[in-house]
DNA sequence: TGATATTGCTCAGTATGCTGACTATCAGTA
DNA sequence: TACTGATAGTCAGCATACTGAGCAATATCA
């Protein structure tokens, strides 16, 4: 019998686990109140504006499923809108609010903060070379996952 | 802007994304129904006979309130029973049923099989390096989740 | 012993994340 | 143009995870 952490699949697990704790409990310090997951969305909508969701959703490798909740609590919090888009009837072109863009400024540091907690048992080469394996087995699994991660082309 | 593949946080979702999709398959492949989630409850059970759902959750660092639903599943699917326990009337001890033993041993090497594809893009040294950062990144972060690891003590 | 604190478990509520199904729309082609 | 297939988005349903509250039982200590 194997234990537990000899098994990548459960040290997966825990490090997602602690890795959302600290984000929220960093992001709560700062006086907001934004999940990991809004926080990427929030982000991906100000790097790409006009985007549609099913974009959205490869760009962060979300299911387009779980990204209409998602932004349904970004609009309800007046962080995004979410317009009809004129080109394709069945799109909807996502913006983010000057709140929005308020709000991103503001818990950029907590953001910051929570990643360099989460490494804070490794030393820095230990914290790269983590990122580059984790990357480097996130490539080769991405087509694995119903969510795969997919880059915009032209 | 940070890009998401610098951020720890954003490669421990995604890995742990590939990781449960990956599991579910190859357990699926095999005939099977049961989350990861369910087979580390189970295995754990079956590891320590009569165990109560607290030590339970400590072992592989589950909330509290999430075991419940976990162990209402097993139950349902005839795998693991919960009865009262005759020292502590607040307890639940948990045993596994002889159904959930044939599971465990027939799922073995799906589960097996799950840990290697999704480490299947580095080589077996990259792989047990990545093993160890994650183990000891985990054991920085432990506590600051709301469901850290325990240890049974004595 | 009696008051207090702690512990084991459950529940309601919220937020991911998925499967599968469905509608509306668009694109390509016969 | 009519048909076919693909695409964007939503929805219902299920399974983690968590917060916070509450109940029952146990432990502790004045």
């Amino acid at each position: 019998m194997k234990d537990n952490n000899d098994m990548p699949g459960h040290l997966a697990r825990r490090f997602q686990q602690i890795a959302v704790a600290v984000f929220l409990a960093e992001v709560a310090d700062a006086g907001f109140d934004l999940t990991p997951v809004q926080y990427a969305a929030l982000a991906t909508i100000k790097a790409n504006p006009g985007l549609d969701q099913v974009t959205l959703a490869g760009l962060i490798a979300y299911d387009r499923t779980t990204i209409t909740g998602v932004i349904d609590r970004l609009v309800q919090k007046g962080l995004a809108e979410r317009r009809a888009s004129s080109r394709d009837r069945r799109a909807r072109e996502l913006e983010i609010t000057d709140e929005g863009r308020r709000t991103l400024r503001k818990i950029t540091p907590a953001v910051e903060s929570a990643q360099r907690i989460l490494l804070r048992g490794l030393s820095t080469r230990e914290g790269e070379e983590l990122m580059r394996l984790l990357r480097k087995a996130i490539a080769a699994g991405n087509d694995l996952s119903r969510a795969p991660l997919r880059h915009v082309q032209a």
